[in-house]
DNA sequence: TCAATCGTCAACCAGATGGTTGAATAAGCC
DNA sequence: GGCTTATTCAACCATCTGGTTGACGATTGA
């Protein structure tokens, strides 16, 4: 009924949302420890982590009594290839990316 | 107070709106126009292109009693490299990244 | 001048959204 | 067994959203 778009840009749509996202991005992480940044209570975190997953954004495992929160990036890749399609924008120059964190970090060399 | 992002994504979010983005990319349409598709009162549709052009990605010109609809492609490509992000790297460092899109997209308001 | 057209405004409505609190379920620990 | 931790559920609330209808101001054209 409802296309799969609707439900993925509704999630990215909430700041706490695209934070939980940016988190995810460094590692999985438990919905506790998703929680502890946000001024806001276990019970709020823990529906936005369902709206992710109903959008397909992140996916759930409860190992135990720990439920892991892990990043699906499939679903952005469907919107990003939509905005793409869209408009035919180039994808982002990731070169000039790479350029740019050398000039910034010329310290930290992976 | 809430990121530009937060209206473009919502904005995004509506079939209806993605609908009248794309009718919009084959060329500038009056109200009515862009209306005339949609089994839905002219009201609804004036209200679907008022927040398409509060998230910046639509602009709106009055001519005579005829008021003009343009794509203004920018905040969409702005979302559409935000997303990248998530969707082609690896882990990365994201506050660099949007450092570097404010760089590469000077005129997507902060 | 006067009727038709273009678009918005205002009021209203049902349902979704984003948050709260407190109780409940489930798993691990001593 | 009984406390503690992890997470969700349920009820509730205020606000936002997406739609309607009808009235309205502005512009056009006969």
């Amino acid at each position: 009924m409802t296309h799969p778009l609707d439900a993925t840009f509704a999630a990215l749509a909430d700041p706490t949302r695209r934070a939980i996202l940016s988190m995810l991005l460094e590692d999985d992480m438990a919905v506790t420890d998703v929680a502890a940044p946000f001024n806001m209570s276990l019970a709020a975190i823990s529906k936005h982590l369902q709206v992710l997953a109903d959008a397909g954004l992140i996916s759930q495992e409860k190992r135990g009594r720990v439920k892991w929160c892990k990043l699906e990036p499939d679903a952005l890749r469907a919107a990003s290839v939509w905005m793409q399609g869209f408009g035919q924008f180039e994808p982002v120059n990731l070169d000039a990316f790479e350029r740019f964190l050398a000039l910034e970090l010329p310290d930290t060399e992976s």
